[in-house]
DNA sequence: GTATTTGCCTAATGCCTCTAGGTAATTCCT
DNA sequence: AGGAATTACCTAGAGGCATTAGGCAAATAC
């Protein structure tokens, strides 16, 4: 009979923190509810559905990791901003492993429009204010930044990079090299 | 009491070909079992659980996948190369979504070795042939290359581009281009 | 043509999702 | 402060998926 005081926000922050334990797709409403110490069945007066709360943990994950990143980008610029938002996101990612993988559910148009993805976009171009690049050219720019930074943090949580000798580290570090050469010298149309 | 002659091959494929449909997600033993027009259980006999069926259908999309940009590959070098093997790959994803997405799944280091991963960057190591690295420089590359597909495609698939003008066709092959020339100038360590 | 294998079945358990409806704790109002 | 309204949490129950155990009949092997 004791009331825990549950809200929709406390419910997703446990559902985050169960994401960076046993991972994302671990989260379930029985998992949560069981950490919460309640019936899965008392949950559902704060979420609608299984994916309502995993889409909550997502458009959570992504405002805190665009204000990780923001931080880091604060007064900086070109290689400098290139850097710092590339380490914060590949750190959040490090660091929040579940809720990481909650940014990349797909997330419907309306949620999406809502939701701090934006912020990453407009961060983004922010870095290529460092570059000489024409506006029709950064978004080209801004969507290899993302893939990059994606690609390279999803395959290295999935284990891509485990076989070979050298450090994700070190080839991190060139590839954001690789990317600073690239916008120092952007192919022309 | 007729009998469809079910193997474990025959499954697979037919969980492959649902993911394509539905998304690899929705890969269940019940939903394969019912588009076989056969009981759950009886798929038992086939595969372990549905774990082990999720992994075959990775395996199998893997050696897919290596057919195909195995083939567009051949005969080609240099920047010719980079972009036949890019648009292979990202064109394998565009017609087998569900096979991609399954491609993603988590192997284990054993499955891993016997799966086709090994010819993936066998092939992608191939590309650099055409380019002048040294050897430490080429596992970054590779990652890189890696990278940019594995994350551009990836976006792709979960409506990352959508919002904006620019087609993703465009975009895709300006980060092609970019590519070409961060290889062509590999910055030094 | 019997013996063996094996492909597919039914039955049963347990976890998960989700709805409906109830009770008790909190808050709101005067 | 005390009754009313809200709300937080519960029990009960239906339905889906994963998985195991054990059975029967169809294919195959000799």
């Amino acid at each position: 009979m004791a009331r825990i005081g549950l809200t929709t926000q406390r419910v997703t922050f446990a559902a985050a923190d169960l994401a960076d334990e046993i991972g994302f797709e671990g989260v379930t409403v029985s998992a949560v509810a069981r950490i919460l110490g309640v019936r899965d069945a008392s949950l559902y007066s704060h979420i609608k559905n299984v994916r309502d709360l995993r889409t909550r943990v997502a458009v959570l994950s992504l405002a805190e990791l665009a204000d990780r990143v923001g931080a880091a980008l604060a007064g900086r610029a070109g290689k400098d901003a290139l850097v710092a938002f590339a380490n914060a996101y590949r750190a959040y990612s490090k660091e929040h492993p579940g809720r990481y993988a909650a940014t990349l559910l797909e997330l419907g148009p309306e949620v999406a429009a809502a939701s701090a993805a934006g912020r990453h976009a407009s961060m983004t171009r922010a870095i290529l204010r460092g570059y000489a690049l024409e506006e029709s050219d950064q978004t080209d720019a801004v969507r290899l930044l993302h893939s990059v930074f994606h690609g390279y943090v999803s395959l290295e949580c999935s284990g891509g990079f485990q076989n070979t000798q050298r450090a994700a580290d070190a080839s991190w570090s060139r590839a954001l090299d690789a990317l600073d050469v690239v916008l120092n010298n952007w192919p022309p149309a």
